[in-house]
DNA sequence: CGCTACCTACCAACTAGTAGGTCGGAATGC
DNA sequence: GCATTCCGACCTACTAGTTGGTAGGTAGCG
């Protein structure tokens, strides 16, 4: 499965946290060389320009967003669990500090600087997120689990935007319990 | 009144746009310069060091917010209608793109790789919006206007993170509209 | 042989920041 | 009144270090 070599992967995987860290501005080849323990120039073998590299890791983060949010639709059946996964998941993850934050989220407050392939997978993650929601919602109001105020977009938006925002609070307050004091706060307001 | 030289000035106004646009480290000295006709030495006259002048940033930013919601409280007195104007002062800003985003909101993504003392201020920042959402939300509950799921405290930390969201999921579409989308919705949430 | 992965050794451009000087205007001394 | 001194604002010219990126070479492997 793994056809990667390892390198690739590494850097990757390295770039992913120095994004997720400080976003496109924040990071240099140097500092994933540090880190990977190779040098600046070989970073350029496997990806020729900064932009390549971070539109591997969009790329790569959003096939995995695919992948999560499809393995969740058949693990989990009903809607309102499966929202509770969702914001579980990322409750785990800013609480254990290993990947702490959306990389689209956090490119997006970039937007205007980022090249433009990688604005573009930014603005289609957006997309995608916001319309599973919307599916999820739409589905549990129709199964009586959730209540909606106005369209399904609408509420996915809306619940977007506070999980998005609850990330930015984590951060800002310096405690992962502020994403769960949000996460919580929403469920109580959509749920029935 | 105005006891800064205007050209002091001018280049917090400058950075703070430039840092608005793509944080901490989206924007130079050289930037700066070009856009306020000085040279960079210039600029480290009136602000030693790239700390200093986001910082100053930073607190004139606070002390805007401060005055603002004071002028709110006095020029509003109903809980709903201030939280409405808070909430139309931002799509204003996001519409005409003139400041389409909070200074804090935005440096809160790289709170890891800010000055402390930029950071303390972020983060004052946060509790600062949270506390004062939590006191009108407070106030709108008791006068039956707002129904509140838990804690005021918990709803205004909600409310924020929604806030903070759509101001970057507008980013993110490069369409201000969804700002008032998520803003909308949020209201009709909150409000009875 | 060619290919991949990696290296050393560069480069030009840019980063924040410093040293030291010029200029004009306000305060001071006589 | 006028010279002197001082200061703030700004400049040119520079620094050391970092940025993303390149050229060209080498070692290992099928």
């Amino acid at each position: 499965m793994s056809n990667l070599p390892s390198t690739a992967d590494d850097i990757l995987r390295c770039a992913r946290t120095l994004l997720v860290r400080g976003g496109y501005n924040g990071f240099s080849y140097a500092d994933i060389a540090a880190v990977v323990g190779i040098r600046k120039a070989s970073i350029h073998h496997h990806f020729p320009a900064k932009a390549d590299l971070v539109r591997a890791v969009v790329a790569q983060y959003r096939e995995e967003a695919r992948q999560g949010l499809a393995n969740l639709e058949q693990a989990v059946a009903d809607p309102r669990a499966q929202v509770e996964a969702y914001l579980g998941y990322w409750e785990a993850c800013i609480a254990d500090a290993s990947h702490p934050f959306c990389v689209c989220a956090l490119l997006a407050t970039e937007m205007q600087l980022l090249p433009e392939a990688v604005a573009l997978e930014v603005r289609a993650h957006f997309r995608h997120l916001s319309g599973w929601l919307a599916a999820v919602l739409e589905r549990g109001a129709a199964e009586d689990r959730f209540t909606l105020a106005g369209t399904a977009g609408d509420n996915a938006e809306l619940f977007m935007a506070a999980v998005h925002g609850a990330m930015l609070s984590a951060r800002a307050y310096g405690e992962p319990a502020a994403f769960a004091t949000v996460s919580r706060s929403l469920l109580e307001r959509i749920a029935v």
